[in-house]
DNA sequence: AAGGTGTAAT
DNA sequence: ATTACACCTT
């Protein structure tokens, strides 16, 4: 059986969140060393990868490999139903077609059960190669979700920048253009203010807002975001989750000049 | 050129909220004594005024006047980018079509670039008379706006009644009447609570309840509105900026006994 | 306190 | 269909 105790739920309410809007059913890999997703969005432009390390439980048990096929519209529904400061427990047969949520109340004088259906799920998975990007750049994630929506009433695709100086984003549309430069500084009270910068060469990309600007609903996961670019390579939009593992977001560069290039 | 540099920036932002529900394109009108907008809504009943001197900049420079026409609409769009403490700076070439807006985030490690491009509009400059009027009345203007909203969902027109113990507010309409008097009180700790009549002779007049509704959305500029009154003459709903100008609001009386008078 | 969402009105 | 208001959530 599977059998994971959560005791901060909210990490995963907050999960959903920000991922149920980007794609409808997935898998989620449990093995004895945590849980796993992976899952392209629905148009097949964005790529989810989540990690819960098995450390990051307060118990976590798992005898055998399961694939669990959820439908996250409908584990996002369950999970609303938990308190914010509930421990969540997710719990697994081995054989068996249902999860179940339990919810305990803080003061442990409300314990709800939910059981859900599980989906087969072809599980597609994808290899991520492991690149050394030209350029990460870590940042306040709340400011970088200010950016992306500023830029998003202006245009629908962004260009992305790096160079030692900082990172930059830019846009155009019918109405104007924005710029909008962050300068690394690590000389900042709070770490989690600092923008920094690690480079190995100038880099610049562009990529559809819409995509960028669904990756920030998992903004309050962490008080930080880090951004990986390189030529030609998707960009890695990377949520830490403390503790526990990561939740990245994958976007291919739109090709410049490629005016056919049209979103689904 | 032309070159602003407004360290509270949300004050332009609070400008633009307030009037680009009634105005959809005016001009800017530049000069070396600051920054000047005069125009008509829409539906041709209300006319705005806004002043921002000189001298409530940072840093102003005007070679050569500019009248530069703006879609209220897009401009307060791109306000929208910057943050509430973002320092803003309005840049425009003498010969050029378009204007720039500069954010910088307070601690300078954020800077954005706005451009937006100039249309270019007829500039209706419309004398409007220094008259002396028969009663002014300062009140808080939080305390205006809620009078003004609750008379809203009464009535369609509101009198305004000016005596030397105070200003009332009267509508009427389906499910019946309501009428508030606020008296003259110079007694209060704070000055902004005051409310302060200056009276040359009794006046009441009956507006539309929707322009002064639509007046309201200036509050947050002061904490105090000056509304002016005479006779037959326009009301004046007047928002102070402070160091800077004021934001002036005006309308025309309705006739009393004329029901065949309607908004467009 | 502010942003987002949902509803209601034009 | 669009826009403004209110409510609710963060």
């Amino acid at each position: 059986m599977f059998e994971g105790r959560l005791l901060q739920g909210s990490l995963l309410k907050k999960v959903l969140e920000a991922i149920k809007d980007l794609v409808t059913d997935t898998n989620f890999d449990c093995s004895e060393t945590g849980i796993a997703l992976q899952a392209m969005d629905s148009s097949h432009v964005a790529l989810v990868s989540l990690l819960l390390k098995d450390t990051g439980f307060d118990h976590f048990r798992c005898d055998r490999n399961l694939a669990l096929g959820i439908n996250l519209q409908n584990m996002s529904k369950m999970l609303k139903c938990a308190g914010n400061d509930d421990i969540i427990t997710l719990k697994a047969e081995d054989e068996g077609d249902t999860i179940t949520f339990m919810f305990e109340s803080p003061n442990q004088d409300k314990i709800s059960d939910f059981e859900m259906k599980l989906m087969d799920i072809d599980s597609e998975h994808l290899g991520i190669p492991d690149t050394d990007y030209q350029a990460i750049v870590t940042m306040p994630s709340a400011e970088f979700q200010r950016i992306v929506r500023d830029l998003s009433s202006i245009g629908d695709t962004a260009v992305i920048g790096v160079t030692k100086e900082g990172i930059s984003f830019s846009t155009g549309g019918d109405i104007g253009k924005a710029n909008i430069v962050c300068r690394q500084n690590t000389n900042v009270d709070k770490e989690e203010d600092q923008t920094t910068v690690e480079i190995h060469e100038p880099v610049s990309l562009t990529f559809a807002l819409r995509y960028l600007n669904s990756f920030t609903k998992a903004t309050a996961l962490s008080p930080q975001v880090t951004l990986s670019l390189s030529k030609e390579l998707p960009i890695v939009v990377e949520y830490k989750i403390e503790k526990m593992g990561f939740l990245r977001f994958y976007l291919a560069p739109k090709i410049e000049e490629g005016d056919d290039e049209e979103e689904a």
